[in-house]
DNA sequence: CGGATCGAC
DNA sequence: CTATGTCGATCCG
């Protein structure tokens, strides 16, 4: 125990340091003490750009900081006492659940990486080495610490302040395979432990200390591995020496020079066999047994934690490292004793920023943080302050929970400068294309796709669009993620991009039953003519043999359950409460939904309906707003290869408001909810009329039209690609009925040659889409609009992306393309960029468009889209 | 929902 | 020259 206190005592950092500076004669090398490090880490660090938004950074945490100063101040005696009251209520109630009865076990891997490394290379036993690369440190071994080099450091600054450090790279294969043979002996103390990364685990080893007593010695006795196989021999067996006299025992790896923890009651070892050691029954004895036998297995050293619950087990492992354990006794005196004078920064969970707006609040001990417990109550959120309060009281979780189910999924990259948006196009794609090998790995789709950008300065931005459909494939995530990218550049122009590092993300993903119900064929869905959206599609006779043709196989489907507890729901429950619950039968949030619902069937005083129906993928898609569902709808088509053109027209609809598709092929999208305009259009050919059976008058009729072949020689897989077919690349909603007649066009306004093919309203605060660049211009007004258009025009995006064959995205051609402004340009209006001319094309935006559309010649230049 | 931030390894 | 990659959680608007 002594042992164990004179280390605990030196294991505070800056002691640690100090001492191990002081101490180290060995190998000629001299460590350096704190000031020196910070020294020299402050001059290779100052002046950089990373510096400089490490202050800025800083800053901010200190705005916080003067934000919450604010708040404490306005905090009256009065309320701090309430607050006391409340939260000493609360304490009360958590000290009388507090559960000592569990042994939990944190087991952590001495300098993981590094010990690994210097295992496989004798060489690198005496050196002070690092794992990583120049530009990143994963982990140091205990002679570079004493240089200050540590973990998440970039290789160059250690270099700087230990020229003699070798850095190895990473090998995580090896370190895994490391990993899997600790993990093997865990598992017998507990079936259940928990791994965290590669070099750490909870065990609660509460069932095997109760077995454990009942154990025969020989079941607790294991022997020193004397035939390594490895050259190491000699040093096991010296350690073994050491074990055997009781003397402390020290990692051969590692410490040739350290006191290490083999501590108490080794005398009372039975060592009566040969080159054995039997472990007693205690839970110090039993983790002892694990650490043994993991050194004994890998000759890697690890410490170790045991106490009540995780977070104090965690505390405890860090508190003898390395090659030590430390147990708080299940009592709570003991835990409480332990918390005493710990710094708050040594609970996991409490990091750098935390650590500081406590310290301006004068907290810096745990004591200290129970003592402030009713002020920090008034001023962090209940989740933070609950927190608070049970790491002061040392509560923590009990059993080890399964890691859940994954969230989401991601790949970054860090390179030198990239700044042109050709690179950044492909290397965005090659991110998706990562990304989606990894997903599909896993079998997982998610709806949600964010976009993480460092630009050179190290601000990090990240940008996300949640689309109605999932993804999973390389196109369809790259489709998402691309406007998110093309919408930077653009923010950014006339000026480049100039980035760091790039990350795609994935997330929400679908659960077991949403990909039931994705999966599902589009059949079964058209088959029942009831369901609610705002387009029906009821397939004719033409097309009735087709879309029926493959429903077999899904009778009784998902669909039909769905269907068949739709009616069952409104046959029991008033008109408007089944209204309410048909639209969130599959909503699983609905509580802003409701309320966004019930304003606008107030304001119209009319059926409403939310729920739509993707005319793409045909899936159900409530949604809060319109450009939501453009946006999915949007998604939905592009990635995807449009065959050939189909026509949806609708044929009747009593009250509906502009929206539009490419309207070249009068396609046409009905948003019931904005505005009371009327447009009608007739479809022709051979319709697939369908019209809603139901008595819901919120329903608009579609005809689903396929010009060129009947179904039967179309042959398509299945009726999304003929649904497919219908649509272009984009659909425009106006986000909002605008009062405001700025900037308002209508169809009367726009030349013939472009009017023709738009004749969408563009209000102040339509979703505007650059014909150019693809991106949603959000938030801008048409004069800002076609300064974009021009600026993109201008910045030779067509041309340079045109040359590259096969760069992923926008490799249409703007001569030949019919893709038209929908809504951004008046005619003849001019550029209105003043910097940028118009060098390539000699042309305005709304000039070149204008020739573009006229140019644009029916169905099957719309292939150009879609490559 | 989207974005920023924190924290851990 | 040269400051990671990945994930979950939380908070705020």
């Amino acid at each position: 125990m002594d042992d164990m206190k004179k280390v605990s005592n030196s294991s505070c950092n800056d002691g640690l340091l100090l001492r191990m500076g002081l101490n180290d004669n060995k190998a000629g090398m001299q460590g350096l003490d704190k000031e020196k490090i910070n020294k020299i880490i402050m001059e290779a660090t100052k002046g950089s750009k990373f510096y400089e938004n490490e202050l800025k950074k800083d800053q901010q945490v200190n705005q916080r900081i003067e934000k919450m100063m604010q708040l404490k101040e306005k905090i009256t005696a009065q309320q701090l006492l309430k607050a006391q009251m409340q939260v000493d209520k609360l304490v009360i109630e958590l000290e009388q659940n507090r559960d000592l009865s569990s042994t939990i076990v944190h087991i952590d891997m001495d300098a993981f990486y590094a010990a690994v490394e210097m295992r496989d290379n004798p060489e690198l036993k005496e050196k002070p080495i690092a794992v990583g690369s120049m530009s990143m440190l994963s982990t140091s071994n205990y002679h570079a610490r004493r240089f200050g080099v540590r973990a998440a450091m970039p290789g160059f600054i250690a270099k700087r302040l230990c020229p003699h450090l070798t850095i190895v790279p990473l090998n995580f294969k090896k370190y895994g395979k490391v990993s899997k043979e600790v993990r093997e002996i865990l598992a017998e103390y507990d079936p259940n432990f928990m791994p965290v990364g590669l070099d750490e685990a909870y065990l609660n080893i509460t069932e095997h200390l109760e077995e454990r007593l009942n154990w025969p010695e020989d079941r607790r006795r294991f022997f020193f591995n004397t035939e390594s196989t490895t050259g190491i021999d000699k040093d096991c067996i010296n350690m073994s020496a050491k074990f055997n006299e009781g003397e402390v025992s020290s990692s051969p790896i590692l410490f040739e020079d350290n006191t290490s923890l083999m501590d108490d009651s080794l005398e009372q070892r039975d060592l009566s066999v040969e080159n054995s050691v039997v472990f007693g029954t205690s839970a110090e004895e039993a983790v002892k047994e694990i650490r043994f036998r993991i050194e004994q297995k890998t000759q890697l050293t690890a410490s170790a934690g045991i106490a009540p619950n995780t977070m104090l087990a965690k505390m405890c492992s860090d508190h003898n490292k390395p090659n030590g354990q430390y147990r708080i006794s299940p009592e709570r005196l003991a835990v409480l004793d332990f918390l005493k004078d710990l710094p708050i920064r040594k609970v996991p969970g409490i990091g750098k920023v935390t650590e500081k707006m406590l310290k301006a609040l004068g907290i810096v001990t745990c004591s200290e943080l129970y003592q402030q417990r009713a002020l920090l109550s008034l001023i962090f959120s209940e989740v933070s302050w609950r927190n608070f309060l049970d790491i002061s009281l040392g509560l923590g979780s009990t059993h080890l929970e399964k890691d859940g189910e994954r969230k989401s999924m991601s790949t970054e990259r860090t390179f030198s400068e990239i700044n042109t948006a050709e690179d950044q196009y492909s290397l965005c794609r090659e991110l998706c294309r990562d990304l989606a090998q990894e997903l599909q790995k896993e079998g997982l789709k998610g709806k949600t796709v964010t976009l993480k950008l460092k630009n050179v300065n190290f601000e990090v931005k990240t940008r996300a669009s949640t689309v109605l459909s999932s993804v999973s494939t390389e196109e369809e995530i790259f489709t998402v993620a691309k406007d998110l990218l093309g919408t930077e550049i653009d923010s950014v122009a006339p000026h480049p991009l100039r980035i760091r590092l790039m990350g795609v993300r994935v997330s929400g993903f679908l659960t077991e039953e949403e990909k039931k119900y994705q999966q599902k064929s589009i059949t079964s869905f058209l088959k029942s003519g009831k369901e609610i959206g705002i387009l029906r599609l009821q397939p004719e006779k033409a097309n009735q043999e087709y879309f029926t043709k493959n429903s077999e196989a899904h009778r009784g489907s998902f669909f039909d359950q769905k269907r068949a507890a739709r009616q069952l729901n409104s046959e029991n429950i008033s008109p408007n409460e089944s209204r309410s619950k048909q639209l969130f039968q599959d909503d699983k949030s609905p509580a802003n939904f409701m309320e966004e619902t019930e304003k606008v069937t107030d304001s119209q005083n009319s059926d409403v309906c939310k729920i739509f129906t993707c005319p793409v993928c045909f899936e159900k898609q409530s949604s809060n707003n319109l450009e939501e569902l453009n946006r999915h709808i949007d998604e939905c088509l592009s990635g995807m290869c449009v065959k050939d053109t189909v026509e949806i027209s609708k044929n009747d609809s009593s009250r509906e408001n502009t929206s539009n598709f490419l309207p070249q092929f009068k396609n046409e999208w009905v948003d019931k909810c904005q505005n009371n305009k009327t447009d009608q259009l007739s479809g022709t050919d051979q319709s697939a009329s369908v019209s809603d059976s139901s008595t819901d008058n919120s329903t608009e009729r579609f005809s689903l039209i396929i010009p060129d072949k009947s179904p039967s020689e179309q042959q398509p897989n299945n009726l999304s690609d003929i649904a497919r077919n219908v649509c272009m690349k984009q659909c425009f909603f106006p986000k909002q009925a605008s009062q405001d007649n700025e900037h308002h066009f209508d169809k009367t306004e726009v030349t013939e040659g472009a009017s023709s093919s738009c004749f969408f309203e563009a209000k102040e605060d339509s979703v505007l889409v650059c014909p150019v660049c693809n991106s949603e211009q959000k938030n801008t007004n048409l004069t800002a609009f076609n300064r974009h258009v021009d600026v993109c025009l201008n910045k030779g995006l067509i041309q340079e992306l045109t040359e590259k064959e096969d760069f992923p995205t926008k490799t249409y051609n703007m001569e030949n393309s019919n893709r038209v402004f929908c809504g951004g340009l008046s005619k003849g209006q001019q550029c209105t960029n003043p910097s940028q001319g118009t060098k390539r094309s000699g042309l305005t935006a709304s000039q070149s468009i204008s020739k573009k559309a006229k140019s644009s010649n029916s169905k099957h230049t719309i292939k150009m889209f879609f490559k």
